[in-house]
DNA sequence: TTTCGCACTCTCAACGAGAGAGTGCTGAAT
DNA sequence: ATTCAGCACTCTCTCGTTGAGAGTGCGAAA
């Protein structure tokens, strides 16, 4: 209703209670009522009081109730207000905090690293775990090197930002000797390493034109490879990527529990598409940001929360990382686990560089 | 009860009333009356007779009733009766196989191949896609590069059967030059190239000691960089792999909507073990092999078949792929469908070679 | 302002009745 | 010997009812 309805207009007891009422709904799902608050909470109010306080919340958006006689759950408006005024969270303890850098073993290569941080997301949670690399702008080509496979193939293997390997196949008019494309991946690697990819794609061409003057034979055949691998990259959907973990753990979620909304929920996941695009929103957010169920503007994460946390090297943010759970999560547990994870995962990848 | 039981012990008339059962039930999924049957059927029977027919063909095992009242529903036992005698096979229209084969170009690396085959077997059959492609018991090293990254960290790029990419990162000791790494590699793969892997792995001590007598350097640094490699390759669990599609499909099965057996499902999925178990059953088979519920040991697929078939390349069985759906599924489509698209990923392999 | 009492609403589980579907058996017809 | 009509029986499913339980809102009293 009122556009701002913000805390400093409840008194001190509305938002103490406000706050067990949550606290009580996330332990126990169940939609909490007047009594039980009253016999919970430490100020001794009688449940009639304490219904007149409820009715407030009500109006004021925080709380809505399923049915008449069904007692009271938080809306996402109030959950909002909970996690941003509410929330006290807690220290993770030594024994979890070692749990989650044991698993962030920096000798792995970067796709492992990912999925292993996703993975162990999802089971000190309990909830879908996710790790997004989103697509570098720029990649900066290192090493570019040519292998002879059987037949008229040749894999092209290219080294781009210092850590991402990318191997393609491309199918070649004649027969190459090894030594051919040795030259010719010397030759590259000495005009274009350390380049921009777009800016090698662009400059491909006009290379091209400079070698048939100089009709060199290594240098011809280094350009006509480069070409082909590098069409092929233009072709190549570069996706972002994106580890989920845990999905199954949703389906312990009383709220989910219904096969299509899970069927929809699942399907989501898989198209990666709209996860991505929320994701996108969080690599700008500088730490925890939480999407709480509408608030993401998907449908189907209605009853969701999204609990993300951009990692970052060197001050510069590689990507984000998050949970995924039911709106009624623990979130004094899950926010110092994300935000923990992801600076770990940041000093395990500083650690590579 | 006896074993022995089989179809020639049934007359003309049961196994044509049998058959008209088990497709009324895969077209509908519920349990069949005897009138219906009566009426489907062409040949002009009143219920009492087919009610008869009926009791003797539970006699045998092959139906069963859920509750006094409800109809016959084929068993484990019926199904496969069914399957080995009784299905009539179409041919898939042209159109169907045009699609299939343009899922299949095989101007795409070995995983995307995999990849788009199994997402293309869900979307097709609507049910959840898989394939396997087992570890190689033996992988030739065709090639190995050393790319220097930032720090002292060095990427090795093995090449394997012709096919394979493997990238991994190694921390070294001390810097490295590219010439020094360049080196080594030429020099590793002058001795090394052609051999199995585990040989490689065995005999580089055994070069080490060779290479300390004669003190060049570019050899000592070769030996230093291998090992490094191999061992990080030892350690690495070298799994099978498995790509799975339309897990989701799944969730559309009447006789799965349960969300704690669909939770089971989807984690066996996960886990792939009992997945891998079950396809490396069926890559000794000469060609399709279809596991009917119980049949597969696996309580989790209790109402699941498992339709699959070995590719293979040359003659070389390479891996095996499969649809994975309810017994109820449309056999005379999904077994073609398997059947095919296992033959046109062997040859799109095979263009590749 | 808080609380008590009370009427009211809504859900949920249990129960029973009735319809519908399908069976098995019996005895007659072919 | 088969086949089949008739019939009693069984089981499930749906629907309406009912009563208990939980919780609310409101008015009046403290």
């Amino acid at each position: 209703m009122s556009p701002e309805t913000n805390s400093s207009q409840l008194s001190e007891r509305s938002l103490y209670l406000f706050k067990a009422l949550v606290e009580h709904f996330i332990q126990d799902g169940a939609p909490v009522g007047s009594r039980t608050l009253s016999k919970d909470s430490s100020l001794n109010l009688s449940p009639a009081t304490i219904r007149n306080v409820m009715a407030d919340l009500e109006n004021f958006g925080l709380l809505d109730s399923p049915h008449t006689s069904a007692g009271r759950v938080p809306t996402a408006k109030g959950y909002r207000l909970f996690v941003d005024s509410l929330l006290r969270v807690n220290d993770l303890n030594s024994i979890e905090v070692e749990k989650i850098a044991k698993e962030l073993d920096p000798g792995n290569d970067f796709k492992v690293l990912m999925q292993r941080t996703s993975s162990m997301l999802s089971d000190i949670t309990q909830l879908a775990g996710v790790v997004m690399l989103p697509r570098a702008e720029q990649s900066k080509l290192q090493h570019i090197e040519f292998v002879v496979l059987s037949g008229n193939r040749v894999l092209v293997i290219l080294v781009v930002n210092d850590r991402e390997v990318q191997n393609r196949i491309i199918n070649t008019s004649r027969t190459y000797s090894a030594s051919e494309l040795q030259e010719a991946s010397n030759y590259l690697n000495d005009i274009f390493a350390g380049k921009d990819l777009t800016y090698v794609r662009a400059n491909i061409l006009d290379e091209l034109e400079k070698t048939k003057e100089q009709l060199s034979q290594s240098m011809q055949t280094a350009m006509e490879m480069a070409q082909l691998a590098f069409d092929y990259e233009k072709s190549k959907v570069n996706s972002d990527e994106l580890f989920f973990s845990g999905e199954t753990n949703l389906m312990d979620i009383a709220e989910l529990c219904e096969v299509d909304k899970l069927k929809k929920l699942f399907n989501t996941f898989n198209q990666k598409r709209d996860i991505l695009h929320l994701l996108e929103q969080a690599i700008s957010a500088d730490g925890i940001q939480i999407f709480i169920g509408e608030e993401s503007g998907h449908d189907v994460l209605d009853n969701c929360s999204v609990v993300t946390s951009p990692y970052e090297v060197d001050g510069k943010i590689l990507g984000v990382l998050g949970v995924i759970g039911p709106t009624r999560m623990h979130y004094e547990r899950v926010i110092p686990i994300v935000d923990i994870t992801a600076k770990m995962l940041g000093s395990a990848l500083n650690l590579n560089n």
